[in-house]
RNA sequence: GGCCCCAUCGUCUAGAGGCCUAGGACGCCAGCCUUUCAAGCUGGUAGCACGGGUUCGAAUCCCGUUGGGGCCA
């Protein structure tokens, strides 16, 4: 199956989740069937352009790993990829409907066509269908846009291939616009002859493109090109479960990356918002997507886009990350953290303790606050609540004993003998020897080492901790024990 | 309001007439494990929107209703 497929963004903003979605299954589509994925900046509309929305657009592709064959950057057999750079190709269709009677020029006035709209409007019927220029010959010497002559009569087909044929009455549909006042042309106009030029075999765009479809029909129609495949894909829905927008939950990718979820999680994740490959696989790498994706798969409900979901999912791809890919996608987020840079040394230190931490981490936000008190000098910012736990909850005294036990067995551990297990051991008889549950045992001891009643298990912290910060840190402990808080 | 699309657990979905007393995943609940938090393991909760057909048989096909969404205003 030969496939051209393209991703037309405008460069209004930065892409969200459902923008990209349509990207990444144009991307697959590409990618599954050996055919060219291509980016195309639809730029037509200069009020709403945007600087440098272009890169950032590319820049979110780039990330979640959606490589393009041609496109505004890369360049390729049909070049420009900028649709403001394109103009005269679509001047030149215009002209030549123009030449065949099948578009024709129209002066209304803006103030005319909202009157007539207001009237149409109040007297109930379909708005904008007046016409009144059709047929008048308008010369070109007027300012003026010019429209499609649509059929008057007679349903117009669109085929798609995911729903099948959905029929228009030709009677409710318009004389849609082509070129617009400025001489630049409509999202109408421009797809068409950029998709027909470009040779794009499959048109993948969200439902919301569905009610103008038989405008983008009769266009191919009009300039006697073959249509190209269209695929109507369910939008994403929003909390709200109405279509996701900027209002709604229609965050940037970017802001994805920021928030700490992996490129290739929130990839399955999207893929398999309206896809499915099976009865119950979820968990896919790229490149098992491209493998199996296929437009059957594709479902018509729109589907609710379900934060929690995908935090389940990247907690998952966390946790399946090499621990040293994981220490190497967490340094930035701790080094923020700190407010200074990490040396390597310090990076591997974690090496040990990193498949634990994976375990905890949700987000990579969440990354520093498993690992800073590593690095944190002076004290630790705690309340004697905390280091008191459950067992010793306004008990400073029995506290106190505690960590001085802690403290003293610590202390007698052979510095070459300051392993996890070994640790473990030694803390452990102790509990025992003392007739105290191990986690009132071990609560004071987190606490004062790490600052936080949530940390990474014990013993490992402490050997990564190193015996004389374990010692110096419950020492000060024991000191604010000795003397309470207020 | 008009036109168009859609409809399986709370959510994402499997299901293309008998394999369905409807499967999986997330969430949620309970239990186990346990040094906090997680992770893991067990079990559980919950759904074919409704009404008519067609058929020996319908979640699956048809029609209608309802509901949701989109586009145009």
């Amino acid at each position: 199956m030969n496939v051209r497929v393209r991703y037309g963004p405008s460069p209004t903003g930065e892409p969200h989740v459902g923008n990209i979605r349509t990207a990444l299954f144009d991307w697959l589509l590409a990618r599954r069937f050996g055919g060219q994925f291509i980016v195309r900046i639809e730029d037509t509309d200069r009020s709403r352009a945007v600087e440098g929305a272009e890169d950032l657009i590319l820049d979110a592709l780039r990330w979640l790993g959606l490589d393009w064959d041609e496109g505004p950057d890369v360049g390729g057999p049909f070049r420009p990829y900028r649709q403001s750079e394109r103009l005269p190709l679509y001047v030149d269709a215009a002209n030549r409907l123009l030449d065949e009677g099948k578009a024709y020029r129209c002066d209304c006035t803006s103030e005319r066509l909202d009157a007539l709209r207001k009237a149409r409007q109040k007297a109930k019927l379909p708005p904008g269908n007046d016409r009144c220029c059709r047929g008048l010959g308008v010369g070109s010497g007027v300012e003026h846009i010019v429209r499609l002559a649509m059929p008057l009569e007679g349903e117009t087909i669109v085929n798609d291939f995911l729903r099948g044929e959905v029929s228009f009455q030709n009677s409710l549909l318009d004389d849609h616009v082509l070129l617009k006042r400025d001489g630049f042309p409509t999202y109408h106009l421009a797809s068409v002859v950029d998709d027909h030029h470009m040779q794009i075999t499959h048109v993948i765009r969200g439902d919301e493109w569905l009610s103008s479809a038989p405008r983008h029909v009769q266009t191919y129609a009009a300039l006697g090109w073959d249509q190209p495949v269209w695929v109507h894909i369910p939008i994403i829905r929003g909390p709200d479960k109405g279509k996701l927008s900027k209002r709604h939950g229609a965050t940037s990718i970017r802001q994805y990356a920021e928030d700490g979820y992996l490129p290739e999680a929130l990839l399955n994740f999207l893929a398999l918002l309206g896809w499915s490959r099976d009865e119950t696989t979820t968990m896919m790498s790229r490149d098992e997507i491209v493998e199996s994706f296929d437009l059957d798969g594709l479902g018509l409900a729109s589907a609710m886009f379900d934060i929690e979901r995908l935090q389940e999912m990247n907690a998952r791809y966390i946790r399946d990350l090499e621990p040293s890919d994981f220490l190497q996608r967490g340094r930035p987020r701790l080094e923020q953290a700190l407010g200074r840079r990490l040396d390597d040394a310090e990076l591997d230190s974690l090496f040990p303790i990193a498949p634990a931490i994976q375990e905890r981490v949700r987000l990579m936000p969440e990354f520093a606050d498993y690992t800073d008190f590593f690095f944190t000098e002076g004290p630790l910012d705690y309340a004697n609540d905390e280091l008191m736990g459950r067992a010793y909850k306004n008990k400073p005294w029995a506290a106190l004993e505690s960590v001085e036990a802690s403290l003293k067995t610590l202390r007698s551990v052979d510095q070459a003998d300051w392993t996890t297990p070994a640790i473990e051991t030694v803390l452990r008889d102790l509990a025992t020897e003392r007739g105290e549950k191990p986690g009132a045992l071990f609560t004071p001891i987190r606490v004062a080492t790490t600052g936080k009643r949530i940390a990474p298990p014990l013993f490992e912290t402490l050997e990564t901790l190193g015996q004389p910060l374990t010692l110096e840190r419950l020492n000060a402990a024991a000191e604010r024990l000795a003397r309470p808080d207020d």
